[in-house]
DNA sequence: GTAGAAATAT
DNA sequence: CATATTTCTA
């Protein structure tokens, strides 16, 4: 806001002027975003002649939010072309090309994550991040899903913002970060690679429901509680009860908490959605790994990607051994076959490892240059190791390799998708600077879409 | 505690 | 209805 010129130091002027002239230009009541009111102290609302704001409920928390940012984003533009929210997108767009990503940069990360991980995210990495898609919703209630994700840039900057989280895992190395929200359940939203990192700033933005973490009830979801601790007694029935509990901190409560509970243990997490760049790790990974040590735990750690967890990649990796062992099946045209039951999986080329012959030959021999690592070979120091849990932190992924075609590009004729790259895929890791090591892999690009089947 | 499979939930 | 998550069993 242009409107915003602030009393010069320097100048001359009795200090009442110059009092008044910085009350001048503070924003007034109107001119504050209907939610930033109530990042305001009582005491300063008062002074200022700022009607403090009732307390919202949900929807309007969410209606204002996306007024509000709207509107600051449009004044920014207006300014420059900077787009500070580049990810942004109306969720209303369900359709194949829209981006109902809505993002923010939250994280859940509380101190004692078990696993030393926790969600924070930043998308626009360094070189054009991928991401993944997470969804959060609470059970009981519907509430829509809930993001996580844009992120901060971390080339230099480092997003380690607040809302709790992101570092974790303190290396100054990046983790790749893959989440995004997806509203849609197929979760194929191409986005537009971005590749510039964000510019620093904005720690997080708002989504639809308002700074997701903190309003969230705390259910007896057991999430989070996983592994340490599923309350009240018998984990079991947990889901159960949650109905009938909570009322607490918020929802009625005060309209503005503050100092949100550190209390991110009683969120659950979000719905996770393999996205082809979240998959196309897997499938790294798990080519890496040789289909023989390819587990669950194992396959998390050398993802390497924040937020995940291993009953996500085990149920992933169940799955995808389902496709795998039906390519097995029918070869030739089984493929097209198998193709057609999964996009996500018939979109990455197996990788040469596993390759059909999954079960049954073993092959602990480990391939494809895909791994970044920057030093080539495990990224971290052993996995039994264990130390800091930090693995080596992926840059950057590649720019969202799908960019523009989100379904239809499970249609095409399966025909003889010749080369063009059989295996391209993979990593261009750009590790921007940082870090040293560069990165080692082959100009390998482009990725072909199609099942590479390549025998 | 981990993996894998099956049951549910979304 | 496909997927992801949670539960259950080995």
């Amino acid at each position: 806001m242009h409107a915003c010129e602030r009393p010069r130091i320097g100048m001359t002027m009795k200090d009442d002027d110059r009092g008044l002239q910085w009350k001048h230009s503070l924003p007034t009541s109107e001119e504050l975003t209907p939610l930033s009111k109530s990042f305001l102290s009582p005491a300063f609302q008062s002074v200022f002649n700022i009607k403090p704001e009732p307390p919202k409920a949900a929807g309007d928390v969410s209606r204002e939010s996306r007024a509000s940012f709207l509107e600051l984003r449009s004044q920014r533009s207006a300014v420059s072309s900077f787009d500070p929210f580049p990810l942004f997108k109306e969720r209303k767009d369900t359709g194949s090309y829209g981006h109902p990503v809505e993002g923010r940069g939250d994280a859940e990360g509380r101190e004692g994550d078990t696993r030393g991980r926790a969600f924070s995210d930043f998308v626009g990495e360094g070189r054009g991040g991928a991401r993944a898609e997470v969804r959060r919703e609470s059970r009981e209630a519907e509430e829509p899903e809930v993001g996580l994700g844009l992120g901060i840039g971390s080339g230099g900057g480092g997003g380690s913002e607040r809302g709790g989280v992101a570092e974790k895992q303190g290396h100054g190395g990046q983790v790749a970060s893959l989440f995004r929200v997806g509203s849609d359940p197929t979760g194929y939203n191409a986005s537009e690679g971005r590749s510039e990192q964000s510019p620093g700033g904005l720690p997080f933005m708002m989504n639809g429901l308002g700074y997701g973490s903190f309003e969230r009830r705390a259910e007896s979801s057991s999430y989070s509680g996983r592994g340490d601790e599923k309350v009240g007694g018998s984990a079991k029935n947990a889901r159960k009860l949650a109905d009938s509990d909570f009322e607490d901190t918020d929802s009625a409560g005060g309209p503005v908490n503050s100092n949100e509970e550190p209390n991110a243990r009683t969120l659950k997490r979000p719905r996770l959605v393999w996205t082809p760049q979240l998959h196309k790790r897997f499938v790294d990974a798990v080519g890496h790994l040789g289909i023989k040590n390819a587990v669950p735990k194992t396959i998390m750690q050398l993802m390497n990607v924040e937020g995940l967890t291993r009953e996500n990649v085990a149920s992933h990796l169940q799955k995808y051994r389902l496709y795998l062992k039906r390519l097995q099946g029918l070869p030739a045209d089984g493929a097209a076959a198998a193709a057609a039951g999964d996009q996500l999986f018939a979109s990455t080329p197996l990788p040469p490892n596993l390759g059909l012959h999954y079960m049954g030959s073993q092959r602990d021999d480990v391939g494809p240059q895909s791994f970044p690592s920057g030093g080539v070979g495990m990224p971290f120091g052993g996995m039994g190791g264990r130390g800091p849990l930090g693995p080596a932190h992926f840059s950057a992924y590649e720019p969202i390799p799908y960019g523009g075609m989100n379904r239809a590009f499970m249609q095409r004729p399966m025909k003889d998708r010749t080369e063009e790259s059989s295996e391209s895929e993979s990593q261009n890791h750009q590790q921007q600077s940082g870090s040293g090591n560069q990165a080692s892999s082959p100009p390998k690009r482009l990725l072909s879409l199609f099942p590479t089947s390549s025998e």
